[in-house]
DNA sequence: TCAAAAGTGTTATCCTTACACCCATGT
DNA sequence: ACATGGGTGTAAGGATAACACTTTTGA
């Protein structure tokens, strides 16, 4: 009944944040596009998919993980097809299965092959920390606007420039942090990214030369970067909902450290004082009674996650008061 | 290099709304534990999991699924495997792909087995529309009660006790509704429902008597209870930051079923003045125009959901203010 | 002394919750 | 007339956002 093989193959999207620098561990070789660490789920020796991830981490990158969720299961064929090859299965069907890790440690790694890169080099359209980025008002909205002309029918431009539109919060529209996902399928879609040409060549379409799809951001392997702005937005959304924070931050912080880190991940800046005072409220926090005194200002108190407070109220998230007036 | 085959298995959780009933479609054959449809995955015929789901369910029910999103992906072995016959694969090793399904119309069955079942059934903590099922009381707490004292460590048994108060809600704390999936899983832990006995009698040890497990709720085939709790979870998570209600319901609907249906799901009562507030704020709905006369009482006007809003404001949900004064 | 960062206080506004009450229909 | 359910008004309380201001350090 099967001609090919089936493969299942499990994606691991490992972050941390360190300081201002959201990161992600990405495997680099020589020559090719960075991908996520990426192992095949052997049925004969694994019990469970998360046990399967951990060992194979570890073997890659010497890395040991703690915080762990599953994201999402891609098992389109033909688009943005995986390298069935790095499972070491011919011509298999590779269905992956895709991992969030959170670690609070971004240095610990060997030499294997395993190395920290900053998030935005991949989606340099989603930091909004220092203003709404350039790319966007000058390449994305006119290449966006481009695509939805070249739709056949009025309704068609008139829903494609909508879409764009509410993606990138163009016209005046507010950015929403959480639709990294929306937006990395409608440049997808569009065809305004490399790995686009990748699957058109697949197809035996004719693909679009380097240049025509250079600019938007840095390519990775197979579809690893749709699932790395899967692990963007579902991160970016679950911080406001649980304390998923504190699993990136060490036993003891500042809370400007704290709100670095948010920043960092959701890609704005926050309204300090009103941060501080929710997480007050919140009763997740508790002053160590300790000092940072290296901090380039007067000293700030170190805090310390209260980790009762996942028994009680598990779902407390850190609110994310955005800052207006920049 | 594998023993078994590897199949993947679809998993489709449909569910709609009768009135005040909350439904999923099961499968049901004389002698067996009811089921939920179940295909498997072709990776030569089948272009996409979505693809293949619509199909089969269109095959084995006569049904033709509208809106679908994925909800997880089951890989472990010993608990609750599996059925590895259903899907005709031997002994393979078999991983679940779950789907949640939301349809407006449960009716439309032909006779090919599938039968339009409450969720109650399986899960009679669930529903606290009439008040505290009287199980938890009179059953589930002592249950859990004694799993607690069995535990070696002080901490130990504080611990389980602390899980268990706060998952049913227990010694006065508040019943939060999106935890249907962890309370599931808590009594599989403490081994009150009868799937456990299967998993055990898998790997060996003396499974319990038919009667000690008895009670605590209906059993189905599989893991599939524990893919129905993880789907409740899921939708009663999402109407309230999704626009998902309205994929239960008619094209024009008055308030009032619209509350049935949301407390069908959510197996609370809403304050129904405040839900109406916020719905009209929150510009989902608008009027028809029409009346619904069929009421009981006061006719009712009859509402339209505004799709464009999907557009607009993909992340509203409808508000569920819980009625404290019952 | 000044810049930088920590930390406090206060106010306007909005949303949620709760309660009270009126309206329109069937029996 | 009265029970039932539809529908509106409003006030209290809490959370959020914005602003102004003080404190403590290093350069």
């Amino acid at each position: 009944m099967n001609g090919g093989e089936l493969v299942i193959g499990l994606n691991a999207v490992i972050m941390a944040v360190d300081g201002e620098k959201p990161l992600a561990l990405v495997i680099r070789n020589a020559g090719l596009p960075d991908g996520l660490p990426f192992g095949s789920f052997e049925p004969d020796s694994h019990r469970t998919f998360e046990l399967a991830l951990r060992r194979f981490v570890t073997e890659q990158t010497g890395f040991s993980l703690g915080y762990v969720e599953q994201l999402y299961t891609f098992g389109d064929r033909g688009r943005e097809a995986p390298l069935a090859e790095l499972a070491g299965a011919g011509d298999a069907r590779v269905i992956s299965v895709g991992y969030l890790a959170l670690t609070p440690q971004p240095d610990e790694l060997d030499e294997r092959g395993g190395v920290w890169e900053g998030w935005y080099r991949y989606f340099p359209w989603e930091d909004h920390r220092k203003g709404e980025p350039r790319i966007i008002a000058e390449t994305i909205a006119s290449r966006l606007r481009v695509w939805a002309d070249e739709s056949g029918s009025a309704g068609g431009r008139q829903a494609r420039w909508d879409r764009a539109r509410i993606a990138f919060g163009l016209d005046g529209r507010d950015w929403n942090g959480q639709r990294a996902l929306d937006r990395y399928e409608l440049l997808y879609e569009a065809g305004l990214v490399p790995e686009v040409s990748l699957d058109q060549a697949r197809d035996g379409e004719t693909a679009g030369t380097a240049e025509e799809k250079a600019g938007l951001g840095c390519p990775m392997a197979s579809d690893h970067r749709r699932i790395l702005a899967t692990a963007i937005s579902r991160l970016r959304a679950k911080i406001t909902y649980r304390p998923v924070l504190f699993e990136l931050v060490g036993e003891t912080f500042t809370l400007r450290e704290l709100q670095d880190t948010a920043e960092a991940i959701l890609g704005y800046r926050l309204h300090a004082q009103n941060f501080r005072r929710a997480l007050d409220r919140s009763g997740m926090v508790e002053s160590t009674g300790e000092m940072e005194t290296e901090t380039g200002g007067r000293p700030a108190q170190l805090y310390r996650f209260r980790r009762e407070i996942l028994r009680e109220q598990p779902a407390l998230g850190v609110a994310a008061p955005r800052l207006r007036t920049p």
